[in-house]
DNA sequence: TCCGCGAATTAGTCTGGACTAACTTTCTTT
DNA sequence: AAAGAAAGTTAGTCCAGACTAATTCGCGGA
């Protein structure tokens, strides 16, 4: 028997269309809009890689693009840039909560945010949360992870 | 001023490079030696790939190679393997408590293990042994899970 | 008004990591 | 021990997504 050809499991949006669309997210949440500079610059790659992308995701429906218009979501692209938006949220809230630092928080968050599915998102949430909310489970966490670290 | 160029953090090992690793590492713990077929199955890929990628690790030092011999880790090698097969545990352990189905648990774990720090593991760790030891708290945040999933 | 400069785009290239097809080596079975 | 099956390998292809260089658009200031 030949060997399986890879299946991919729903794509919903590889990880680089994810990113794109939750840094047009983020740019249009701050300024009002969203420029091909800002999206390179945010994401530390050339606005070529940028420009280029934006077409394919004008063809998927996730943007409308115009040639020299700036972008902008469509209720598709809205959607999935909200939702990394909010794993990205959670994560750093989980993280930075117990001290890490900012850095490794970012790059692991970065990492992290695309592989999270909904009943996962849930639980990281409630864990958020009762951390937020437990000030003495929060507390007693922390002195034992200081203790490993010692 | 120019975009800048796309920087790779540390590069100890691609995405890629690390499901091959932890793939050959608990082949080898489970049966004591890592074929290309098994791998193959494994990653749900060929078995051209593979031999492609093992001839990849051995010039990087991650495996020692020898056409038709399959193919045995080096110590960087097991480490690589080693920590990602940790990640792994521990995230699964994370989620699996929660009584997510096996499915998503795995695909989301198979997905984040490549992406966490030391730090964060650290933490990881200590919430997924918090919760394994305390079965008050467990049942209170299953309670809330089970109530917003209502 | 027009000109220059920054933003955007196009064209063409590269790399990682997958694939198939065809071939070789090794194992197994008789 | 030899043949057929299974495992491994090679050669060549493909695609996503990055890049650089060169070009084009469009706006703000002289």
């Amino acid at each position: 028997m030949p060997p399986k050809r890879q299946e991919h499991t729903s794509h919903l949006g590889s990880p680089a269309i994810e990113d794109y669309l939750e840094q047009i997210h983020n740019l249009i949440d701050a300024k009002g809009y969203a420029r091909v500079v800002d999206i390179a610059q945010n994401l530390s790659i050339s606005q070529a890689s940028v420009t280029n992308m934006i077409q394919k995701l004008d063809t998927e429906g996730l943007v409308v693009y115009e040639r020299y218009r700036g972008v902008v979501l469509t209720e598709d692209g809205r959607k999935v840039g909200a939702a990394i938006a909010r794993r990205h949220d959670v994560l750093t809230r989980l993280l930075a909560g117990f001290g890490l630092d900012p850095k490794t928080v970012h790059e692991d968050v970065e990492g992290m945010e695309h592989h999270i599915s909904r009943q996962t998102l849930d639980v990281l949430t409630l864990l958020t949360e009762e951390l937020e909310t437990n000030a003495e489970l929060m507390r007693k966490l922390k002195r034992k992870l200081a203790k490993n670290n010692a």
